[in-house]
DNA sequence: GTGAAAGCGCTAACAA
DNA sequence: TTGTTAGCGCTTTCAC
């Protein structure tokens, strides 16, 4: 019967005592603080390799930090978002701060609940990517600690953002397609139930940068636009009935890549081919996108780069809470596969 | 000019003031800890809410708890693991135990650089799905912490394990696969590197259960077993090997989905058809897996239910450290698709 | 450059 | 049932 007592941790007075020194020396080794000699700081080291000592930051958290950033994806199952995840973590992994997720939450309360437990945990920033928050929730938030929000339009002086220029990345597809000759390009939009928030989400702009570049190819009598929701669901039902039009598109721009795979699934299921009768395209470039049975069509949105750049500003706002925020806007790349080609003739 | 200086936090010392109280009666009626009367917590409840006070995790966790899970996944991109996340969260919020995830971690380094920082936070309890360390590493954490490991075999005196059945998965699929008159039936496993590891891995379970179920089935002369990776790479490399073999196997379980779409790539460039001349099953039943376009024959692990017990069994061991471990395995069922069918005759 | 001592917000003994 | 008090492990003045 082996004892279920855990062993007892290794504090900084064990350390301490170990290296015959105080443990205010210690501390400032630790946070590599002013204020050691070299040799103090050899000593200091040794005895913490020996004792294999490792700082509670809980503990370090009441009275300073907690080393620990928190980052909210509103929705795990997105492959999108792993993309970013990686991007964050790559530029921390250099440093002393850890990074810990939320469990995908969906609503606004499920958000809410997220970003509260990050704040009661001590978390010395927070990450939050695409959430559906009214504003002034994260602008509280922003204020109680430094925060970074990814994927959303709309500046704040309280919080960076970074995100991509879902605008011209719409436009990048309507421009691809129709140099492939398309001229009945459809579009299946996310419905925005809130107007408030609408004008900030990804999928509005999306919708907005489409409608924008068929005007501006003279696509106007064109333009052809379903509401429904970005999911398969979503995608199959819009695809339906864009296909029973009377003047049926050539092609079909998903707002996202989840929403293609409905439109393709619809496509099949109505006994036409892609890309032989309807070019099909998504956005996000998901790991979907690039299976080789589906072979999507997408828009890349550099998610890594915008997590490393996520990262990098909440470490200069950790360093400095007053400095004036920043926005940065990335440029969509398109990644054309083999769901788009001409139009039937 | 606002003032950068965030808002000081509410604590338990000015609930107490204001509910004309003392702070341990406050921290009873958090806890729900015996020892106030209705008239008291009703009154600390009210001030509570007046204050708007939450308590500090990091502060609770330096004598108590931190009501805090934390749930390892190995990583994020396998659209199964949120399956099992969705039934721990699903458990757990009904309680006051947050769960927050460590970023995906690959190797051996990485999964120890997580746990070590789950346990530095003060995490009350940790469910780490699919780790790859050494059996001494996972027994010293959960020395350390009370632990509940998933989809490993391979039981341990020092914490619960929660995983299905691969071998019984493996012989499902051989048995749809023969009922629908296949005889060559080929299997692509992962190569497990770590001799020691690899009987409590689930992919060695597979191929095990892929031999077992074969032989049960008069089907000696048949196994045939490519060893690759868990990728889509690993699926296309193993698929052009076994699609140019003499004798071409008229049907292929890969070992997980994500191996599967690299074979229907394969299979599609070949210019073989799914199901006409090639039946394809994977494993684990994905999002993927779902897709119309695809429509995968795969088995389902009920991730929801494993993350489900792992969550129940992750509190009764907080509850009661000194409890034996305890072994729960469940039945994976087969969910049959468009990619497999009756063999070409 | 160094260390003693106070205290972060909370819980757990113990006393009343 | 209630309140007083002493820490939990660490950082941070502030003396020396």
């Amino acid at each position: 019967m082996e004892p279920p007592a855990p062993p007892r941790r290794v504090t900084i007075v064990d350390v301490a005592r170990h290296a015959q020194v105080s443990t205010t020396a210690v501390s400032k080794v630790l946070r590599n603080a002013y204020g050691a000699s070299p040799e103090m700081r050899a000593k200091v080291r040794r005895a913490i390799e020996e004792l294999g000592y490792r700082p509670l930051a809980a503990a370090r958290g009441l009275r300073g930090q907690t080393y620990t950033i928190g980052v909210m994806l509103p929705d795990i199952r997105n492959p999108f978002f792993p993309e970013i995840l990686d991007g964050v973590t790559g530029c921390l992994e250099a440093t002393d701060y850890q990074v810990l997720l939320g469990p995908g939450c969906n609503g606004e309360k499920e958000e809410a609940r997220v970003t509260e437990a990050m704040i009661d945990r001590g978390m010395d920033g927070l990450i939050l990517v695409a959430p559906v928050s009214p504003r002034p929730h994260l602008e509280h938030v922003a204020a109680v600690v430094p925060t970074v929000v990814v994927g959303r339009h709309g500046h704040s002086p309280a919080y960076d953002s970074v995100g991509d220029d879902d605008v011209t990345g719409a436009a990048l597809v309507v421009g691809h397609l129709a140099g492939l000759g398309h001229r009945r390009i459809a579009h299946i939009e996310h419905h925005e139930t809130d107007p408030t928030r609408s004008v900030e989400m990804p999928n509005a702009q999306r919708a907005d940068g489409y409608r924008r570049a068929m005007r501006d190819l003279g696509l106007d009598q064109e333009i052809d636009v379903v509401s429904t929701t970005y999911t398969q669901q979503g995608g199959y039902e819009g695809a339906r009935e864009l296909l029973s039009r009377a003047r049926r598109p050539t092609a079909v721009f998903a707002g996202a890549d989840i929403v293609a795979m409905g439109v393709l699934e619809a496509v099949a299921e109505a006994g036409l081919s892609v890309p032989g009768d309807i070019s099909v395209a998504g956005y996000d470039n998901t790991t979907f996108a690039a299976l080789g049975p589906i072979s999507l069509t997408s828009v890349d949105q550099a998610g890594s780069e915008i997590g490393r750049n996520a990262a990098r500003l909440l470490l200069e706002r950790i360093a400095n809470r007053g400095k004036p925020s920043v926005q940065v806007s990335l440029s969509p790349t398109l990644v054309t596969r083999r769901t788009t080609a001409a139009p039937p003739t």
